[in-house]
RNA sequence: CGGGGUGUGGCGCAGUCUGGUAGCGCGCAGCGUUUGGGACGCUGAAGUCAGAGGUUCAAGUCCUCUCACCCCGACCA
């Protein structure tokens, strides 16, 4: 049978689209630039949203949810917003037949009518802080689209926090973009850079913007989450007010952050190899798929009853595992099948095994022979599989970020720049003292943002790669999604 | 919105130049043989050839119009 995935040297983007499709993770939908989720994708948020879920309350939020059409006058309360945001928008005119008085946009985001909500429910310091998140599907009218990566419709999670002061929101606003890293290094074994957006790049609204930023397995940039500090800005367009301990009226300060399905695109992007998916152990819907092998039909039954003893160890043992017990494929098909659908570990039985009391496992974050284990004594069946997971966990992770490191590059100057992002592409490191008008002269020239002004550098004082003005301030640019 | 391309069983395509019975591979269904790294044989189901109009004895094929989708750019979680 031919190979149904495009190598991801020949083309990086038909490798991502061929993976999605051949793990029947999404599809294309009639709609142009909306996709269609299917179960197996799904399961991966699913996972997504349970960790993240636990994160937030471990924080003190609680889960809320807000509608989905937002008053056209709403997001005019706040120019910048509005400004940001309008040539995206999804608009309704028209409901039961009838022009509307006010159009209703489809949310693209909920700071305005969380906002509203707000003024009406804080009113004094004790209501505060007021730590909401919720869960939902947003529209932004997108040109181009990319499953997962830019969809006109997607899932994602957005947190609403307000708080007495500007310091607290600030640090949580910080606090949040922690709680990210942590999910994103820990759970989809994704190393990040968390920075701060330069003022071109950050959140329509917002007084500033901080990111994750991730690299893509083709050296290229994807921001996979962000936390806004908002400041007042919408404490003031939304009369989001409190009474202080002196009986004095103060403006809320407030936040937001969110993380989206574009997360499940970050995974594949970054474990994905030529045979398929990888997914980090923690967020497979199928951690362990057991693949029983008979070659007699005599051997089928016992076969099958081992597997199974084993299969009901391993779920006993709290590992969501699978037995693929399919009659019409050869073991061959199961295992390459399984391996493009990533699931991390796979347990072969056949009747050798059955003999010797034994079980072989092979990992997928290694190929082939390399990858298994053989003779693994059945008793130890569910404690081996648990040391093999999380070792693929820390594996992926070691993988991945080996590889951004080694495509993360100093350079001092824009030919440099230039030079570097053509020929090896990959983050490049610089000091920086630009403007506006020069990072969008950059992009314009070198189709490479700025992602972000990492928070933590160990490069000191430098001169700027552009201006070639002395700068202590560090900046990565790269293409990006 | 600019540039390029494609529409033919579920998927991938050939057939269009030169009009004459709608085909191939994969997948799907049934039966049998297989099963430790992508098995094989036989039988079978499945198509208003993107849509509309026209030319013709006859249109997947020629002409006119329309629509949809994909890729490359400008915008973006």
């Amino acid at each position: 049978m031919a190979e149904s995935i495009t190598p991801q040297s020949e083309d990086f983007s038909r490798w991502y689209l061929d993976v999605i499709r051949e793990a029947e993770l999404a599809e294309n939908s009639p709609v142009r630039g909306s996709m269609v989720i299917r179960p197996y994708g799904y399961e991966v948020w699913e996972n997504i949203q349970e960790a993240l879920n636990l994160r937030f309350k471990a924080t003190g939020h609680r889960n809320a949810y807000f509608p989905l059409f937002i008053p056209m006058s709403f997001l005019q309360r706040e120019a910048e917003h509005v400004e940001g945001f309008a040539p995206e928008l999804a608009v309704v005119t028209i409901g039961g037949g009838k022009e509307l008085e006010e159009p209703l946009v489809v949310r693209p985001t909920s700071e305005t009518i969380i906002g509203y909500m707000y003024s009406r429910w804080i009113r004094s310091y004790r209501d505060l802080p007021l730590l909401i998140n919720q869960w939902a599907n947003v529209v932004r009218w997108e040109m181009r689209t990319r499953p997962f990566l830019r969809t006109m419709e997607f899932l994602w999670q957005e947190g609403h926090t307000a708080h007495a002061t500007a310091e607290e929101a600030l640090e949580h606003t910080r606090r949040m973009l922690d709680v990210y890293a942590d999910f994103a290094v820990n759970e989809a074994a994704i190393p990040v850079i968390k920075g701060i957006k330069s003022e071109r790049e950050k959140f329509a609204g917002a007084v500033a913007s901080y990111s994750i930023e991730a690299m893509m397995a083709n050296g290229w940039a994807l921001q996979s989450a962000t936390s806004h500090y908002l400041g007042d800005n919408f404490a003031k367009a939304f009369d989001i007010k409190f009474l202080d301990e002196e009986n004095q009226v103060r403006n809320c300060y407030t936040t937001s952050w969110g993380l989206s399905t574009r997360m499940v695109g970050a995974v594949i992007m970054t474990h994905g190899d030529d045979q398929g998916l990888r997914l980090p152990p923690r967020l497979a819907p199928i951690q362990v798929v057991v693949v029983p092998i008979w070659r007699s039909e005599d051997q089928r039954a016992g076969v099958l009853e081992y597997a199974s003893r084993v299969e009901a160890a391993l779920r006993d043992a709290g590992i969501r595992v699978q037995m693929d017990a399919r009659e019409d494929q050869t073991p061959g098909f199961k295992f390459n099948d399984w391996e493009m659908r990533g699931v991390p570990v796979r347990v072969e039985i056949g009747p050798r095994d059955m003999q010797q009391n034994a079980i072989v496992l092979a990992r997928r974050d290694r190929p082939g022979k390399e990858g298994k284990t053989f003779g693994v004594p059945v008793e130890q069946a569910a404690v081996r599989t648990r040391e093999l997971l999380e070792d693929i966990q820390a594996s992926l992770l070691a993988q991945a970020t080996e590889r951004r490191d080694a495509n993360t590059r100093y350079v001092a100057d824009y030919e440099t720049f230039k030079a570097v992002l053509d020929s090896e592409g990959g983050f490049l490191k610089v000091h920086w003292a630009g403007t506006s008008e020069d990072e969008a002269r950059i992009q314009e020239e070198t189709r490479a943002s700025l992602r972000c002004l990492p928070l933590e550098s160990t490069e000191g004082q430098g001169r700027c790669f552009l201006t070639g003005a002395l700068t202590d301030r560090v900046a990565i640019f790269a293409r990006a999604y």
